[in-house]
DNA sequence: GGAATTTGTGCAACCGTTTGCACAATCAAG
DNA sequence: CTTGATTGTGCAAACGGTTGCACAAATTCC
């Protein structure tokens, strides 16, 4: 026989019991929004008994009955990836302001998200907070399919059809690449992301254009796109760039990891940064103001994202109807000692 | 009327209609460890009618019934701070093998753990991973009260009344205080962490074990505890030590934050790192490799801490009369660049 | 081939709340 | 002092599964 739960905890019923009052008169009495239709002095009797007995209402049980259950599911593709940390802060910061608690699945970019949201699903989540999706994910149309409030962090989805807040990567690759022309450069390459993220292909995209902004011919800034965010796919891609383009002179990264990864790949390579070579990183994650040298990088405020998002997630779950949004959060430039003027333009600049 | 759920929601009594049996048949088939009580025919037909309507157990509603909600809930004093990021995910992948989902409740250190806890325990949650205690801490009374299956992460309580996963904080600080030794500091520092943690206080008394087993005299090796763990503690309290004492030629601090905190007062000070001062830091956090100079720290593993925390609350619940241990992981040394000999030493040997 | 056992399914209670409805008591209005 | 509205409480049926017990049918045993 299970279901008998432990001796000694206690339930509404005996605190009915007691009180010499009927269970519904206990339940109405201890819920705020109920109890003004008890009156005084049974609200204040049930209290107290309540309080003496030490009874905790079951949340599981109300959940049954009410159909809501207070528990909002965060989907992370790495809990141990430091951007996500913020964003996990913010978001349940701003949930449980709400009432709401954040049950987090850890999940390995794999397949198995959709597994996991099911398991969320069946736990009677009421809403999903997505942080790793892909440019066109499956996930998006189960969340669809199944009527599910969700909205996506951090990256987008091709369509638009999830509300979403991101930041504003064509703004951030205009900042990096303004930077850099502003200090003289002319051959600049970029690092780009895996292609299948909306931040991997915006961020790509918004390269080219800041340099079609400012005149630089596509041949003056070839790109690479590594297989995933992490500094060895930062350090091979920037390897790749400067064998078939020695004349190179900066690097804009779509993520401070990649930025690190191109530092180890200056330094295998004996240039020195940023003597030789600017870098420009992006999210300006922790502690990359410590690093040798102090990386200049676009800053995103992830915090904020979390708790944006979390924020749009209510919304759309008050109101089911409600048009998808997308939040842009304009990020910002971090200047620091990884970017200076191009040796070539020193050089014209001390001749001049 | 709430507690309809949205149409379209499939019960377990309507696949049971439509398979043409009782919903304890349903239930019975659909339940892996029930499953061989029922036919082989009509365990067929029962899942294919569920997988053709669709069919998603409500893990609430036999939550209420099994008094077991397959949830743990985790307590960390602050999701963003990247030593807790690997534990998290240690603790949810050995979780997740079992079919446990995590609640994580980022609790601000102040004194909102005991209700946080107690929201946790109303939705039944079968465990509490606490990472967040101090060394006397009201939360574990709470546990121990509520016959709460719960272990201690990353720190210990005084009276090791819960189970524990920690790292091995005296040999940490024997390591550390070895390895300068054999530079041949004789005038090394510690910046400890606050008192009220159990890194803290075991940290501090290990550096001063660690001192006195090689003979060195405590008036050699001048302690100073920070008030948080935090960059800018650490820099306030290297700033101390070295006002007082400026014969200072290593520091050994109880965290990486702090030892980062230590770089910057020595920079504000002109002095350099490891020429005039080496640092020790704690943790081996991510990217401390790549500040500058790379750090020297003591490396635990937050992950595998985790991991076997997890584990050890999983034997916990399933045998509650389990006494309760302390598992405590090797931490190793990582030497970088933050130590090297001693100028004294040096010059010493230079002359020698 | 009849008794003893095993197997497969149904029945109904139960987990702990919530809430629409009913109804008695109290109050306000005329 | 009736009538009508209001207030406070109880009743009982949910919510969606799970499981002990009962019992018929199929199987095994001697």
């Amino acid at each position: 026989m299970v279901g008998k739960s432990e001796p000694g905890v206690v339930t509404l019923r005996e605190v009915a019991e007691v009180a010499g009052v009927h269970p519904s008169t206990v339940s109405r009495a201890l819920n705020p929004a109920t109890s003004h239709r008890v009156s005084k002095a049974v609200v204040r009797r049930i209290s107290e008994t309540a309080e003496r007995l030490g009874y905790r209402a079951n949340l599981v049980a109300a959940s049954l009955r009410t159909g809501r259950s207070h528990l909002i599911g965060i989907l992370v593709p790495d809990i141990a990836n430091t951007v996500f940390s913020p964003i996990l802060s913010g978001a349940s910061e701003r949930l449980a302001a709400e009432g709401y608690l954040t049950v987090v699945a850890d999940v390995p970019d794999g397949g198995r998200q959709l597994d996991l949201a099911r398991s969320l699903v069946a736990r009677q989540v009421e809403g999903l907070l997505l942080a790793a999706v892909t440019r066109d994910d499956p996930l998006v149309d189960y969340c669809i399919a199944q009527r599910l409030p969700a909205v996506l962090v951090n990256r987008s989805e091709a369509r638009r059809r999830l509300s979403s807040v991101v930041s504003d990567d064509a703004l951030g690759m205009q900042l990096a690449v303004d930077h850099l022309m502003d200090l003289g450069h002319r051959a600049i390459a970029q690092i780009g992301g895996p292609e299948s993220t909306s931040t991997g292909y915006n961020r790509h995209r918004g390269f080219l254009a800041a340099i079609a902004a400012r005149g630089l011919a596509p041949e003056a800034a070839p790109c690479e796109s590594a297989e995933a965010y992490a500094r060895e796919a930062g350090q091979a891609a920037a390897h790749r760039l400067l064998e078939a383009h020695p004349e190179i002179t900066a690097f804009v990264a779509a993520n401070d990891l990649l930025a690190l990864g191109c530092y180890d790949a200056l330094k295998a390579r004996g240039l020195r940064c940023p003597a030789d070579v600017s870098v420009v990183g992006h999210n300006d994650m922790p502690l990359v103001d410590l690093v040798a040298p102090p990386l200049t990088t676009v800053r995103i405020s992830h915090r904020e994202m979390g708790w944006e998002a979390a924020d749009l997630l209510l919304q759309g779950m008050r109101d089911p109807s409600a048009s998808t949004r997308t939040l842009v959060l304009a990020p910002q430039l971090v200047v620091r000692d990884s970017t200076a003027r191009p040796r070539t333009a020193a050089r014209r600049r001390g001749a001049g």
